[in-house]
DNA sequence: GGTTACATGTAACTAGTTACATGATTAG
DNA sequence: CTAATCATGTAACTAGTTACATGTAACC
């Protein structure tokens, strides 16, 4: 799961672990500062050639930065900028990113996965976006079923509750995928329609074109 | 975690490790049917102390079952039920009690601990449970604040579109755990209310009682 | 001069899943 | 007679947390 959070997130752009560390806070909700976890990861990753990692140095003799460096001055402030010691910048691989495109459609019947899924789900082509939202609603909808099948038997109000809850959850939930799935199909529309219409004008003397 | 599903499982009555797991399941949110980890844990449990188990014969010789037992002519259907083997039934004892109340009293950082915590709180009294309520409360408001304090940074709707539901969903969270905590406010005034007027009653002759 | 933030890592632990092994009983 | 359900368990694996070790540098 870290796996697809760190190659999404390193397909953004180049990382240290640190730094990975403190966007996974904010896109996994509520995450621990968990290096623990991070690093044996990209360790991990690294062996398996996901992702590759350089070695920078905090006061740069290095010059693998971008072309229009800052000058000389007020290097010691703004490319530093902060940093304690050497860091290991990781970026992702061509192999890395095939395998981000397995991970990115593989389930979803697990709630946090399919977050990560979500956060990172631009990059798939559209069709299996769509699959993807679909695989996901089959998934709440069996849920649902199951929760219908064999409702509460507890005549205790706080387990009612809970269970009320969860329920109102799974709609809401259920209404929001719907929306995202709407608005995938409505894309699709739209780019048809942009077809259709640039078909039309290459070929204006066509009378009826597809019924419906 | 599993500590205290069983721990509060049993205390609603003895039972054996399949029909835990059957319960597991229900109350847990798409809890798996992971004997992998059940068993383990009972086994746990009883080295410690807190569960006790009795061997089951499913063609039972046994004499513990309630005292009305149906006569001999149907308990190849009846007493036995469902049984391919000897069952192990699982009892709390005394010290596992205790450790439930401790279990129940914990964090309440946690989504799914919560969720346990819970379903058992009626075992807590009024004022434990109204003190875990207000501890989740407070996790919940803290979340809510550090999602406000740095909002989304990226453009991408899937991302945005995840990140609204999160909110809508603290939000109904907080509302629902409100609605629980003032529940347990209105029990408490009514006791109180209760209590005031058997107070009146013992002594009609008392003019003024507490101010408000 | 102490606290906070930057930066990387390891070890031990917690928590649960998947897959397997085994075998009895019951319903179709 | 075969599939499903009952019933208990183990082994290997996945996934993440907590606590520790280490050191720099910026902030007040």
């Amino acid at each position: 799961m870290l796996d697809l959070a760190v190659l999404g997130l390193l397909k953004e752009g180049d990382l240290h672990g640190y730094e990975l560390n403190k966007r996974l806070k904010s896109l996994v909700g509520g995450y621990a500062n968990s290096y623990g976890a991070l690093y044996p990861a990209l360790a991990r990753l690294e062996r398996r050639g996901w992702v590759s990692s350089t070695a920078v140095d905090p006061d740069p003799a290095g010059d693998e930065q971008a072309p229009g460096e800052p000058a000389r001055r007020n290097r010691r402030r703004s490319t530093r900028s902060k940093s304690g010691r050497t860091r290991k910048v990781y970026q992702i691989t061509e192999a890395g990113e095939d395998h981000l495109l397995e991970l990115l459609q593989e389930d979803a019947n697990n709630e946090r996965r399919f977050r990560l899924q979500l956060a990172f789900c631009r990059f798939l082509t559209p069709e299996r976006r769509l699959a993807l939202f679909e695989l996901r609603r089959a998934h709440l909808l069996s849920l649902q079923a199951m929760a219908r099948r064999d409702p509460v038997h507890s005549t205790d109000p706080y387990v009612r509750s809970l269970f009320q809850r969860d329920q109102e959850r799974r709609e809401h939930d259920l209404a929001w995928l719907d929306r995202l799935i709407a608005g995938e199909c409505a894309q699709r529309a739209e780019y048809r329609t942009h077809r259709t219409m640039i078909d039309a004008d290459r070929s204006a003397t066509d009378p009826g074109g597809q019924p419906q």
